[in-house]
DNA sequence: GAATATTACTTGCAAAATGCAAGTTGATTT
DNA sequence: AAATCAACTTGCATTTTGCAAGTAATATTC
């Protein structure tokens, strides 16, 4: 467990995670659009030791040399199940928004079969 | 999922739930005693955090009045969820001891039964 | 095609968190 | 009564974080 937490445990590494969870790939500038507000100096030691860990991997974008594409590994889409306990947890302790209760009420009708279409969707975008 | 990660996720705080996860209640100097060797002042620093968010509690020791037990509230046994995920991700990325996988290979012929009984036993101990 | 903007970073520096060693206080054992 | 134990606290050096600004390469606009 502490090996594992060494890798991705800390709350920067998990959002961008969790960023990639939902859009399959983002670039440097996705990432700092969401709400977090994460310092770039960080992001960016944050993405090499995920890239190093292999947990991401970087990969060219489609339309310009000058971006960079960021998706999950399989190592990375494995942590699909702790994110979603994660929510779990959230959603009985803090005042979610009614687009995440929503999302989460469909998640815990099968949990099991959204976990599997999710990781099935992400792995098919690697 | 930033509030939680706010609340218990760093590496220290996780470290300490997993000690009370396996021990129902540990006093200070059980803490200590883990592998990880958690440095004093940030062990009482974290006590004290996860008592203030209700994710542990303190109370007396049953033989001596010098000793202080710290046992996990229901919002602490509820991220027993979170932390099996995160042991089933590491099974499968690191190389773990016969001990671990054997317990593993316990847990996963039936997640579900196994987390409810132990939730079951940490809360008839509260 | 020169100027402007975008993208993915890096750098410098102040503030906060961490880690280590040693010290303190009150209860307990010898 | 003296020594030990348990649960911390304190001081200080090192590391990490966060903010603001800068840079270098590509891409777009005039």
């Amino acid at each position: 467990m502490s090996s594992s937490l060494d890798l991705w445990g800390d709350k920067w590494s998990l959002l961008i995670i969790r960023d990639l969870m939902y859009a399959k790939s983002c670039t440097y500038s996705d990432f700092l659009k969401s709400e977090e507000k994460i310092a770039t100096n960080i992001l960016a030691s944050r993405l090499e030791t995920l890239d190093e860990t292999g947990i991401i991997s970087k990969s060219e974008h489609p339309d310009s040399k000058s971006k960079v594409l960021y998706k999950l590994t399989q190592k990375g889409i494995d942590l699909l199940p702790v994110l979603m306990e994660i929510y779990l947890w959230g959603e009985k302790y803090f005042q979610l928004s009614e687009q995440h209760k929503a999302f989460l009420e469909e998640v815990k009708k099968d949990k099991e079969g959204f976990i599997k279409a999710t990781r099935a969707k992400l792995l098919s975008s690697i």
